[in-house]
DNA sequence: CGCTTGGTTGAGGGACCTCAAAAGGCGTGG
DNA sequence: CCACGCCTTTTGAGGTCCCTCAACCAAGCG
């Protein structure tokens, strides 16, 4: 192994690794942040989400007056950087988003996706540092919370604490598929696995209607989240294209049958009730 | 890929597959239940432990009255198995466990192991069935709540709640860890995270005071976490050993330099503070 | 136009896998 | 006490999946 891809971008040479690790989310809360006023969550766009379980209006009331603000992202953009202890805690409004940890000589993984609903930083909602980092991988809008005040979350409002521990709960389970993908599955189950996912969740969060998922996803990112080289990426992505599984461009997912590629993956259908957000 | 080791016994044919997914944990429960009167958590085996964090005595208090009793497993048993809904949520009080998640055609990763202190069932705390297995590696005895009376708890300690997050965001980095290690690390990296990982945990939980972590593991079940054939397994151990790194038998792990074996998996020391429980 | 980003292809090598067999512990029973 | 079975470890040999190195192609963009 030691996988250094000089030529693509997400890889690098150990030299930048400490320069993106030095970059600060800091400098970003400058003049992205956006502090709505008056009644902002009623125009919440994750309200018309029908994947999404909708909280009663008292509740919907206390979360207008307990968030902070919106922050936008650009596709590219990290939210916060790994091994840093970021202020806010965030809800996706709009977007997907990635999560990596990077290690010392340059290897990075790419841990998991967040879409619209769900909820990024409860590891820093604690002590801890953040061991990883979120980047955009589309133009995103986030809902942002203070972190020091996620205790009176906690004390005040019993159900979303609730539904947050639903959420961590269904995060992990998320994580432990794709621990499953990479210590079992050969390199096309893995990216079935994961195409099966990404249009899942797409499917589910109403961002891929028809059941195609546009996202842009470049296949050094594919080979950063899969544990594969750049060049099997490529080959394996064609293979399963040559077969008609996965048809996965640049700029979007497709998959033709996909109970089908449940099937060739290996994965237990474990539908997802609708998701709480908060 | 598509391992299939016939002669090792946590491996097995698709025909096994089946009985080992019906069995339930149900079966279990007659027995095995041991019901405390009185106030059980005055004698609690974890308020002697160091690494973790008490709780005030008002808090422990309720937990007393809140937790359900004793239940006592006995090495290899099933605690509860894969798509079952137990009715319990745990506590480990003593001893080790691991999760494990099976594929429908035998192969199975091992997805984390379980240390004294650790809350076991999150998982199912809420509408789904259990993704994985939880099976004693070692005698064990759980302390166990009614899954059903999960929501009192959080309703009415915020503290409890809040600790409870704690621990599942602490174990979703502990998979972000495991993840890197099956997508980037080299074989003989990852046996040296693993151990790494599992003497830490055991040095933090009281169980490995001189750095030893007398542990039951077999090569098949190393090799079942670390996404390996079982020879390869095996070189690679060798290989470690060899070197001096890490002497990990049957039933011990030791690690003479644990600096120099983080240093050569290239983990980075992210040091947990106390851990709380409940 | 050159530069950058992302994709594709070929060739060779190595890490890891599978198949196969044998040996060392440890209990059980004759 | 030895024989026997069971589990776990060990070792050998051959194969393959996946990696690395190294080009080259295509599209977008100043």
């Amino acid at each position: 192994m030691g996988r250094d891809d000089n030529d693509s971008s997400p890889q690098m040479g150990t030299a930048l690794v400490h320069s993106m690790l030095e970059q600060r989310q800091d400098q970003a809360a400058g003049g992205r942040l956006v502090v709505n006023g008056g009644q902002p969550c009623r125009a919440c766009p994750l309200a018309d989400c029908e994947g999404l379980r909708q909280p009663p209006p008292d509740v919907r009331d206390w979360i207008a007056a307990f968030r902070h603000g919106d922050m936008r992202f650009a596709r590219g953009e990290q939210v916060y950087a790994q091994a840093t202890r970021p202020r806010f805690l965030y809800t996706v409004l709009s977007g997907v988003l990635m999560r990596s940890r990077l290690l010392e000589d340059g290897r990075r993984q790419i841990i998991n996706f967040m879409f619209p609903g769900d909820f990024i930083g409860l590891q820093a909602a604690l002590d801890a540092e953040m061991g990883h980092a979120v980047e955009a991988m589309t133009n995103v809008t986030l809902c942002t919370f203070v972190r020091e005040r996620f205790f009176d979350l906690v004390a005040q409002q019993p159900r979303l604490s609730f539904d947050l521990t639903w959420l961590a709960a269904h995060e992990e389970a998320a994580l432990e598929e794709h621990l499953v993908s990479l210590g079992q599955r050969n390199a096309r189950e893995r990216m079935a696995a994961l195409a099966v996912f990404l249009v899942q969740r797409g499917i589910d969060t109403g961002i891929a209607p028809d059941g195609v998922l546009t996202l842009t996803v470049t296949q050094g990112q594919i080979a950063e989240m899969l544990g594969l080289s750049l060049v099997h990426t490529n080959r394996t992505l064609q293979a399963l294209r040559r077969i008609g599984l996965v048809d996965w461009t640049l700029t979007s997912i497709r998959i033709p049958d996909i109970a089908a590629a449940r099937a060739f993956a290996k994965i237990d259908g474990s539908v997802f009730s609708s998701r709480p957000y908060i």
